[in-house]
DNA sequence: TATAAGTAGTTAAACGGTTAAGTTAATTTT
DNA sequence: AAAATTAACTTAACCGTTTAACTACTTATA
């Protein structure tokens, strides 16, 4: 066989030494843009390198070193958009700071989110990113232990030792209601989410909290559980009209339930906004289809995986990170489905 | 210090060798289910790598040995739900039959799919899913060339040599079209997609067969590109519109082109499915949501990554694999946005 | 000028597994 | 009862990197 250039799949680094006449200490030293190797001798390997496209292999450096160039990503579903778009931010960043994914859905069964949490271990990523669904706490002791950095994504904001990226839910449900009540409304209906999850806690907070400030009693009677899904909501809207307690417009702590609202709503021939205002939470896609479009509270989910990679990647560089906890802004959407009263 | 239960992720091969007392040659054979271990001491270890949570260090494996355990997932982007809901599909089959992912995505950026190709070499990961958007025949000579097994999803038709697991986009649109023309409608409009995507191009040839078959004449005049996007499906609409030619019905080759249709006609004073008829492809979630509810083609995306995986792993398992070539059927779903004419 | 300090490279051990080959003891065959 | 076979386990090499420690020069310092 005539010498030929091997193929990168099989090259390694010592294929690599062999050619430049050095030794693969040098070669590492190269790939890893360590000093004691001299301009003329470095940019031979690199020429070399990339000649014949050599990659490294990187079950063998996360063996050897200390970086094996993945981020773990714990995720409960991804057919969920809210964490697909979270990827994508995450994705984006952490491949132009020049890290891989791992992914690991746990399909939200507590179960799962153990097991997963022990797979990752040091030598297999370098940092780990947890959106986690029952087991936030528990996590907590077993990843710091096992010195693995990492910050969660949408971690309820009790603990201040840990690194996380949220989104100030109570903030953007004041906001909202407060959109609201600049438009005249005074008996405003709030269809929670999850009696459990923070989020739906916050975004109460909010409203309750937009209430007070405009000197508007709060009343529990308008208050219905959806738990986040279009159905529930449907049926949580229906137990309200049941209800004759007046409202002339409702806050949903979802956009999902805010579809199901509507739907209810147009059943019992009252039009939005004309007759009920309505504004959503999360600006999913289906809210700018629907008719009328919701007006809803978006958050910056983009941003949050950017964010997100942007602290793990300065944790796992050892580098200072300011703040354990950033909070991030949503955005008020004006679209049509409120009306000034 | 006194004696303590190491923690898991500290743990190696050698301390659980040392802990059983025998060699870690004998663990590695009880962790992969090897034989030449009595059950007596097979069980033991078993205790022992349970109550010690010790988990194999999966570089490691990666470099040794064959498997990695690992399985390379290659994906445009992942806030498209077509790709997020596949993931599903594929993670869940994944670890049911005991691997994890690797994902990458290329963010439809032909140079990045290139990049991310070379990327995964074979101690990386085990096999590769790729869900091409450009270079889908370039890929095929690097990763035939590198040994790794590899299946496409969604790859067009021609290559018989190469295993993947696809839509089968024609008898699709067929029975869409033929849904069409059971109702009575004979002037049927085509929204076309994307002028190079095949599966735009297999959901035109499905239409025109179902036209010819039931003897209704092509008219070119009734064809209008709105390349997949809402925008462009509502700007085609209004070209068709414009046109003066009568049509009763449309079939749009994905949702997102029918709900921009569904706009324009809404705006030209058209009632759906009153006046035209419509229905849509991939049932995306926003048409069971928009007014009317829209009637489309459904593709079994799930079982797509099911079956991917699958393959897959067999061909890593170097079992044998029946058919190179998988063609799902699609179902076609009927809601509200069409009539008897 | 002798010595210290720095530069550019090499050597070899380690990382945590897998697996072919070797060893020992128990069991079967003749 | 000796020889052959089998079962159960161990030894040690290897996978492809990184990196601490070492060597051999060159250059600067006292």
């Amino acid at each position: 066989m005539p010498p030929q250039k091997i193929k990168n799949s099989k090259m390694t680094i010592n294929d690599i030494a062999k050619i430049a006449n050095v030794s693969k200490a040098t070669v590492s030293y190269v790939l890893n843009d360590k000093p004691g190797v001299s301009d003329k001798v470095r940019s031979k390997i690199k020429n070399i390198i990339d000649e014949y496209n050599y990659v490294p292999n990187s079950a063998a450096r996360g063996l050897a070193g200390e970086k094996t160039h993945f981020i773990g990503l714990v995720i409960p579903d991804i057919s969920d958009m809210f964490y697909a778009n979270i990827i994508r931010g995450v994705e984006k960043t952490s491949n132009k700071l020049g890290f891989f994914l791992n992914l690991l859905t746990t399909h939200a069964q507590a179960e799962r989110e153990q097991q997963v949490i022990k797979l990752f271990n040091k030598s297999m990523v370098d940092g780990l990113i947890v959106m986690a669904y029952y087991l936030k706490d528990q996590y907590i002791d077993i990843l710091t232990e096992s010195g693995i950095p990492f910050v969660f994504i949408d971690y309820p904001p009790k603990n201040e030792e840990i690194y996380s990226v949220l989104v100030d839910n109570e903030s953007g449900a004041f906001e909202a209601t407060e959109y609201l009540i600049s438009l005249g409304h005074k008996k405003i209906a709030f269809l929670e989410g999850s009696k459990v999850a923070w989020d739906s806690k916050a975004r109460f907070e909010g409203y309750v909290k937009a209430l007070k400030r405009h000197a508007i009693e709060f009343n529990p009677n308008l208050v219905e559980n959806g738990n986040f899904t279009k159905e529930e909501g449907y049926l949580a809207t229906k137990r309200l009209l049941a209800k004759k307690e007046k409202f002339t417009a409702i806050f949903s702590a979802n956009d999902q339930m805010a579809i199901g609202a509507i739907r209810a709503l147009k059943e019992e021939n009252l039009k939005v906004p004309d007759d009920v205002s309505i504004v959503g939470f999360d600006n999913i896609e289906a809210s700018s289809i629907i008719e009328p479009p919701l007006t809803t509270v978006s958050q910056p989910i983009y941003e949050m995986g950017k964010k997100t990679v942007e602290i793990l990647v300065r944790l796992i560089n050892k580098e200072e990170v300011k703040e354990k906890k950033i909070m991030l802004k949503t955005r008020l959407i004006e679209r049509h489905s409120c009306k000034k009263i």
